[in-house]
DNA sequence: TATTGTTATACTCTATAACTATA
DNA sequence: TATAGTTATAGAGTATAACAATA
C-alpha cells in the first residue's frame, strides 16, 4: 500500500483505484514510446486508426468517431488533418447527408497499423499479463468490463455535451 | 466486446486491456470535472497535494515528488509554481543539501484536499464499485496491484531518464 | 431551427536543453 | 564532474465559440 492511499483512504477500494490509475499511466508511458518508435504515431492516432480499421469498410462518420474516442469534434478534426497529411486516413463527404464527413482508413493506414500492433501487444503482454494466469486474466477482464459498462452510462456523448 | 478489440485481437487479454483503458479514461473524465467543480484543481494537482499530504510533515523533495507522479522536473516546477500561487503549497530550500528544494503542503492545501476528497470518492464509488461485491473488489485489487508492480519495474525513474 | 464539420483562438501542459548553484 | 532545480523555448494537444453549409 503506497502512502498516497493512506491520504485518501487506506481501504481496499482505494487500493484498487490507485492500482488502476498507476497501472494505466505506466502502461500509457510504455505504449506511447513503442508506438512512436515502431510507427511514428501517437496513442490517440493509434486508437483512431484501430477504430476505423474494424469499422465496416474502414469508414466512420466524424461525429461518431469523436464520440467513440471521447474527444471534441474540433479535437478530432485536428487529428484527422494530421493523419490525412500522413496518408493514413482520408475524408469523404457523405452522399446521403451532405453535412456529414466520413473518415476512411487508407491502405497505408492499415499497413501502419499492422506494423505497430505486434510491438503494442508485446508491451501489453509484458506489462499486464506475464504476471497473471489465464484464469486470472479472465476474472480481471470480467470485472473491468462491468466497470467500463457502468462508466459509459455515466458519461454523456459529445453530441449531448454540445447540446447541454 | 467492442469492435476495436477485433482489430487488435479478440482474445481475453485484449478485452482486459481495452476495458482497463476505457475504464480509466472515462473515470479520468468524471474525476477532472468533479475536482475542478469542488476545488478548482486539476487531477495532476490533486495527486501532487495528496502525495504531499501523506508524506512525513507534508514534505517531499522536488525530484522525489517528480518521480512519484511520473513527470519531468520542469513539469513539476510548472505545477509547483501554480500551486504556490494558489497558496496550496510552498517551497523551501533544504538545509542539509543547498541544491535541494522541498515542497511542503500548506494548511490551506490540506483544507482544499479535504474539500474535494468526498466528491472524488463518490465518483470512484459510483463508477467502479457499485457494480462489484466486496470480494470482487478484493480480487480486482490483487490483480491490478500485481500489474502495477510489474510495470513499475519496466519504467525508469526521472533521474535515470536524465542520465540515460 | 437544428446539426455537421471546420476554423480561429486561446490556453494548458509537457519535455528538452541550457543555465545557475551547490556537492 | 555530477546533481538539483529553474527557465527559456517550442511544440502538441484540447476545448469553446463563431462560422458556413446543409437538413
Amino acid at each position: 500500500m503506497s502512502e498516497f492511499e493512506v491520504a485518501v483512504g487506506a481501504d481496499l477500494r482505494s487500493q484498487a483505484y490507485f492500482a488502476l490509475a498507476e497501472a494505466y499511466n505506466l502502461l500509457q508511458l510504455l505504449m506511447d514510446e513503442q508506438l512512436r518508435r515502431d510507427g511514428g504515431v501517437t496513442y490517440v492516432q493509434f486508437v483512431l486508426l484501430a477504430q476505423l480499421a474494424q469499422a465496416p469498410q474502414g469508414r466512420l462518420r466524424m461525429t461518431d468517431l469523436a464520440d467513440t474516442v471521447l474527444h471534441s469534434r474540433s479535437g478530432l478534426t485536428y487529428q484527422a488533418t494530421r493523419l490525412e497529411a500522413a496518408g493514413l486516413l482520408r475524408r469523404e463527404r457523405s452522399e446521403e447527408d451532405e453535412r456529414s464527413v466520413t473518415a476512411v482508413i487508407t491502405d497505408e493506414g492499415r499497413r501502419r497499423l499492422e506494423q505497430v500492433i505486434p510491438g503494442h501487444q508485446a508491451v501489453v503482454q509484458a506489462g499486464m499479463f506475464d504476471v497473471l494466469s489465464d484464469n486470472q486474466v479472465k476474472e480481471l477482464a470480467e470485472k473491468l468490463d462491468a466497470i467500463r459498462t457502468r462508466l459509459r452510462s455515466m458519461v454523456p456523448s459529445s453530441a449531448q455535451r454540445r447540446r447541454g
